[in-house]
DNA sequence: ACCTGAACACCGTTCAAGT
DNA sequence: ACCTGAACACCGTTCAAGT
């Protein structure tokens, strides 16, 4: 008796570029479909897409998944599994960058991925390990938990936003630089500041700018308790 | 002569619904687009809708605008002109809130207007109009260019993401409410610091949780000054 | 229970042809 | 210069039918 069920030889005979094509599964499509986003992006990850990624036609994907919008937040929360939350280090600034650096460089994987995670109110069970972890770390630089609550959803919003930020583009173009070229074209009568301003409004890295800001949140923070 | 061009009685002859066909034109165009934006969504905003309600072919608005990004950058901007940088109150962070407020309110016009501010580098007349008025209200407040610069960014990043959240739905329900679903059902053991924060998580009007946010961004920036 | 093909009601964009 | 119809290459989702 080679398998109980008829079916089943389907899945061990069916192949494509002679490889066994795999069982479908929840698993399975969660994984194409981020494969997909990283490469093609939030626009590019259809269900057709997915389903031909499978070898099968995207009607069979409604047996796993509810819709797109459904599978859209079980690929951000998959993605978030990578999220490194282990840091150990001693300053506890340190550990809330580490987290945060962990969790922006996740977003930065593909085009696409932090776009899903500005979209989407993520819920999942990485989701929640990621808040939990903010949480404590919060907690042991003594922030009160009604306060923490507050400043967690503040940093993540923002540094999801700066993931995102990052790696936009529009019409195949760097999002920054297009902006960069409007700043430069500014004429100083009509916008005197920005003028004044279009050095450090284009400066500074990525990371220079998110440690900053970093600062900026945790000081408000701090000197902002509720409780 | 009734005309000097034989097509230009078209545009007068032209009818639907007994109203004069109004003439193409980009100003139209993005008009249109706007109100369906606000109608239906960032993903409910075609082309093609946009098309029927100007009572002509996608293919026709080709010849103002280049592609469907392009239209959204300009929609993006357009309601921005409703944004009321006006304010003349005395103390700056008055100013800065009433500004600031202005502007989520007009995100809060109907649902993608947000997102697509997310989704968009803003870079429009509008947009720099408001930006222009931010680096003056920190310059008031004393804070130097370079600070201003960033801290403009931090902000309407802050302010987007907040006016996003607040008008997000997936399937019909609101996003949030569903978030507090989650938060309710996570267990003590699994998760002990958000079940001790679940109702912080939770609570907060969108206006208490802005002006929170606000003076904790003010309060960071001021006492992370670069210059 | 799982998978499928056909169909429905949409998309953005291009291109050749018209006025 | 402006506008159009037809066509291309896509979408998400439903439904009846198959194993």
């Amino acid at each position: 008796m080679p398998s109980r069920n008829p079916f089943e030889a389907r899945n061990v005979v069916g192949r494509r570029g002679g490889r066994v094509k795999p069982p479908l599964s929840r698993d399975a499509i969660v994984g194409a479909a981020l494969e997909i986003l990283k490469r093609d992006g939030l626009e590019g990850m259809s269900l057709r897409k997915v389903a031909a990624a499978l070898d099968t036609g995207p009607t069979s994907l409604y047996v796993y998944v509810e819709s797109l919008d459904e599978l859209r937040a079980l690929v951000l929360d998959r993605a978030l599994a990578d999220v490194d939350t282990s840091s150990r280090k001693r300053d506890f600034r340190a550990r809330l960058r580490a987290v945060l650096e962990s969790y922006v460089s996740v977003l930065m994987q593909g085009p696409g991925l932090a776009q899903l995670a500005l979209s989407t109110i993520a819920a999942g069970p990485n989701a929640l390990r990621l808040i939990e972890r903010l949480l404590g770390i919060l907690h042991e630089a003594e922030v009160d938990t009604a306060t923490a609550a507050w400043a967690v959803d503040l940093i993540l919003l923002y540094a999801t936003a700066i993931a995102a930020e990052q790696t936009q583009r529009s019409d195949g173009r760097d999002a920054l630089a297009s902006l960069s070229r409007v700043i430069d074209a500014v004429s100083a009568e009509e916008f005197p500041r920005i003028f004044a301003a279009r050095e450090p409004l284009r400066s500074g890295s990525g990371s220079e700018r998110f440690g900053w800001a970093l600062e900026v949140l945790l000081g408000g923070i701090l000197q902002n308790r509720r409780g």
